[in-house]
RNA sequence: GGGCGCGUAGCUCAGUUGGUUAGAGCGCCUGCUUCACACGCAGGAGGUCACAGGUUCGAGUCCUGUCGCGCCCACCA
């Protein structure tokens, strides 16, 4: 059979790719007999193209689909998009800004046209990419968030958790961005610190000229909605003020002084202005208190008419207008240096604003409380296991979840206003009259959902859910998780939450939390370092299956993934060996089937090999441990079949069908992480009536004690050694001929001892050597000959170098004596386990052999 | 303020319940191309496992502390 020699992926990635999915052999069903395994992928936004991340997750999944498919079991990758509200709406936003329209303009209806025309493509585009990467997905049932069978389960969940009382409206202090102008919920506000100062600012107590309460503020602008200032009612130092009221600067408002804990006499100077309409702090004492809220900035960012004549600026500008006044007035005390933690939203990275706003929040605590339960229970398990803490620490600490966001890209809130008796209907389906007041006048809500709501029904809402589909009885729960730390609580803890209450019952049983891929230099990747690895570009360049090792090789549980040009350049070598090892085989078996012949004691040996790799690859699969995955197929392919096998292979020169077994075999192994080159070459083989039409569908080697094969093993490790110390022999000699010559063969006297029940290789590298030293041979010819049994030749006499025998000595009458100081040890002996003291044992047998040996 | 993690060969990293001689890839040095593969073969150099204590017959691995680095959460103005 002909084999191009060099590997080029680029010629049958893209067929296969294609072929895979045209045969339909990744398609599931609920019918199909073996033990469920399915599994829904993190739904990539529809924002744009994927990235390595979305790379490395897709490929830690298909090693595992792949491999739960070739152990028969009724396997489910369920794809999809999803819809990503406000990122998604922001890119539009973007794009038609660049066009010169504000979409704003365009109107709710036309702006939502234009974002599924862009999310055709761009979903067009993550398909692509992910069929293109080898996915082994079932593309029948792609979903995305938007669709009508999700929106339908967003709905029934929206008014479910209403009706159980889990949700409610009402107007409370929000994140707000005055870029994306909406509001946030806590996780999409990320904190950071921040240079700033801490403004001290005299306000003058009424009825006692002289007399000032100083309050200390991050935030001088929001004096101008001050309704009060508060004192800590254990501070002695301001507490004959209580009931006095101070008078705001600037306003000339008249504000109480309350005692609260809200101030802390150790921070600043214990007394704290209180602004409650924007601070959440403030908000709070406020209701305590009930004082006014008086809303000094708009949902801009922009003062209002309440901030009077700093009214109609930015905030930052309007900040920078109260100090100078303040100063001028002599208000400003002090201006202090202080580090101080500013929230922006993720998206824009906007300075968010606290503001009032009325919004609808999922009461949290209820749901909270059962996804703490199944995780302490065990039903669910993270993988690596610490993550199991910070999850539990964010449910322990929950907050009320705000879902309602002022955008347009989304699933529109399933609540209508009564415009007669300002009724709000929570429904299904849309009504058509008021049922308070008979109404007609009704309109739906217009805010949509945070994005997250939907994501968060995910591994039901694919599966047919509110329906009780035949998919969600097989499929759910689904049994693994693989996702990013980054959307733990955005996500994994959400569905936790919306399973156990919907559904009754966990999402998924495990969740395993991949790593970040980093560059070189350790760094993130992002789009402003310009150090993004894209996947088609390295793909393309190295090939899927490399990259796809390369990733693997790198992705230990628990740690980030590093990932260079280097290791994709050294994959792409493995891939490369491997198509080498195949192209040696074909030309030396010919066509036709494989038949087996007798095995050679290397066969046995490989079969062995293959047993045991078999073992740990499944083991370690089975475990997440994908980098332990590759390290053993790696191992195994080149370090075992072609360094040894295939070389002793060249000196028997027989049984080729068993070779071809072997390879067969091992191309099994190999599959799940190098799914492309495997089929290729799969293909290739003639093989037997009744296998499969994919090496996709081909069983996965395991484990079988009786291919264990230990005699082969002890063979095949002394002809190792013993070709070991031929390749040594003859390395040695050349540096200095014949004194290191002398050396070696005394010095590796353990070697020596093996060498001498295989006398027959010992004499080939004597006689390897001795030519080398005459020089009759051509030098290529004595290194390529590596195990060329039929050769014999007398084992030459060599001299000993006094020097150097001394020095092994020494060595081993050390050795020796550890051991024995060690094996009269009592409490060594009693505690050590048995297989440690054998092995010492063992050892210093072997020291005295050589010892006596050499006397 | 709370939580999590990291510090092992020149570089990037493995090292699952403690077990005797700590590994890989890349890089470096030496030698080798008709005969599967230079995207290759063979050999070699290179590590007081951050530091200090402790537990143990035995510690890279467990405990305590120190130093350095990273990440996450948090309503101290």
């Amino acid at each position: 059979m002909q084999i191009e020699k060099v590997y080029e992926p680029q010629r049958f990635e893209p067929h296969w790719a294609q072929w895979w999915i045209n045969s339909n052999i990744f398609r599931a069903s609920p019918e199909n007999p073996g033990r469920v395994f399915s599994l829904v992928i993190p739904p990539p936004n529809v924002t744009g193209v994927l990235h390595i991340g979305h790379m490395l997750e897709h490929t830690e999944i298909d090693v595992t689909v792949r491999w739960h498919r070739m152990l028969g079991d009724n396997t489910l990758w369920l794809p999809g998009t999803d819809h990503a509200g406000i990122a998604t709406q922001m890119v539009v936003a973007r794009q038609l800004k660049e066009e010169g329209v504000n979409y704003r303009d365009l109107g709710r209806e036309k702006f939502e046209e234009r974002v599924w025309q862009w999310k055709g493509q761009s979903g067009d585009t993550i398909k692509r990419q992910m069929i293109r990467l080898g996915a082994s997905c079932d593309w029948s049932r792609e979903r995305f968030t938007l669709d009508p069978g999700l929106s339908r389960a967003v709905r029934e969940v929206f008014v479910g958790l209403y009706e159980k009382g889990l949700l409610y409206r009402g107007e409370y202090m929000v994140n707000w961005c005055p870029n994306c102008l909406t509001a946030l919920s806590d996780l999409e506000v990320t904190h950071a610190e921040t240079a700033g100062h801490l403004w001290h600012i005299a306000y003058p107590v009424n009825g006692m000229p002289g007399r000032f309460l100083t309050v200390a503020t991050t935030r001088p602008e929001t004096m101008l909605g001050d309704t009060a200032v508060a004192i800590n009612a254990k501070d002695a130092r301001y507490l004959d003020l209580h009931g006095k009221t101070v008078q705001l600067p600037l306003m000339n408002r008249e504000l109480p002084i309350i005692l609260d804990d809200l101030a802390d006499p150790t921070f600043g100077t214990g007394v704290v202005k209180v602004t409650p309409a924007h601070d959440l702090n403030d908000f709070e004492a406020g209701k305590r208190h009930n004082l006014p809220k008086i809303q000094v900035i708009d949902d801009h960012g922009r003062t209002t008419a309440a901030a009077g004549v700093y009214a109609n600026l930015d905030r930052f500008e309007a900040r920078r207008r109260v100090v100078a006044a303040l100063e001028a007035s002599g208000a400003l005390v002090k201006i202090e240096d202080y580090k101080l933690n500013v929230g922006r939203c993720d998206r824009c990275k906007t300075v968010v604003e606290p503001l009032i706003s009325t919004q609808w929040f999922v009461k949290t605590k209820p749901l909270a409380e059962k996804a703490i339960a199944v995780v302490e229970s065990g039903e669910i398990g993270f993988v690596p296991a610490n993550w199991t803490k910070t999850y539990y620490e964010w449910m322990y600490n929950i907050r009320d979840w705000c879902i309602s966001r002022q955008l347009w890209w989304g699933h529109r809130i399933p609540a209508w206003h009564c415009g007669e008796c300002k009724e709000i209907i929570v429904a299904r389906e849309t009504p058509t009259t008021c049922p308070r007041c008979g109404s007609g006048e009704l309109k739906q809500d217009t805010d949509v959902l945070d994005t997250w709501f939907s994501s968060g029904l995910w591994p039901f809402s694919t599966l047919g859910w509110p329906d009780q589909t035949a998919d969600l009885a097989k499929y759910y729960p689904t049994t693994l998780l693989i996702t990013g730390f980054d959307i733990l609580f955005f996500w994994v803890a959400r569905m936790v939450m919306m399973g156990c209450e919907f559904m009754g019952e966990i999402p998924f049983k495990t969740v395993y939390i991949h790593g970040l891929v980093r560059d070189a230099d350790r760094q993130k990747m992002s789009k402003t370092k310009g150090n993004v690895i894209d996947p088609l570009v390295v793909t393309e360049k190295y090939g899927t299956d490399a990259v796809r090792m390369a990733l693997l090789q790198g992705a230990a549980p628990g740690t980030d993934i590093v990932l260079t040009e280097e290791r994709m350049e050294s994959s792409r070598a493995f891939a490369n060996k491997i198509w080498n090892a195949a192209r040696f085989l074909f030309m030396n078996a010919g066509d036709g089937p494989a038949t087996p012949s007798e095995p050679t004691i290397e066969d046995r040996w490989i079969v062995s090999r293959l047993n045991a790799a078999a073992e740990t690859a499944n083991r370690a699969i089975e475990q997440y441990r994908y980098h332990e995955v590759a390290q053993e197929l790696w191992k195994f392919f080149w370090h075992e079949f072609c360094d040894w096998y295939l070389e002793l292979k060249k000196v028997s020169a027989t049984g080729w069908g068993n070779a071809v077994a072997a390879f067969e075999t091992a191309l099994r192994l190999l599959h799940p992480a190098m799914p492309f080159l495997t089929e290729e070459l799969w293909q290739r083989l003639e093989r037997k009536p009744g296998d499969p039409s994919s090496i996709a569908l081909a069983a996965y080697p395991q484990f079988n004690p009786a291919l264990a094969d230990p005699e082969a093993e002890r063979e095949i490790a002394v002809v190792q050694e013993v070709v070991t110390l031929a390749r040594t022999l003859r390395t040695e000699a050349r540096l200095d001929p014949k004194q290191q010559l002398q050396g070696v063969l005394y010095g590796r006297t353990g070697a020596m001892a093996i060498a001498q029940r295989h006398a027959d290789a010992i004499q080939k590298i004597a006689r390897v050597t001795l030519e080398f030293l005459s020089e009759e041979a051509p030098k290529a010819a004595v290194m390529r000959s590596t195990v060329d049994f039929d050769m014999v030749l007398d084992i030459p006499q060599v001299q000993e170098d006094p020097a150097r025998k001394q020095k092994e000595r020494e060595q081993l009458e050390k050795n020796i004596a550890n051991s024995k100081r060690q094996l009269t040890d009592e409490v060594f002996l009693s505690k050590a386990p048995a297989k440690v003291v054998d092995s010492i044992r063992a050892k210093l047998a072997d020291y005295e052999a050589q010892l006596a040996k050499m006397a």
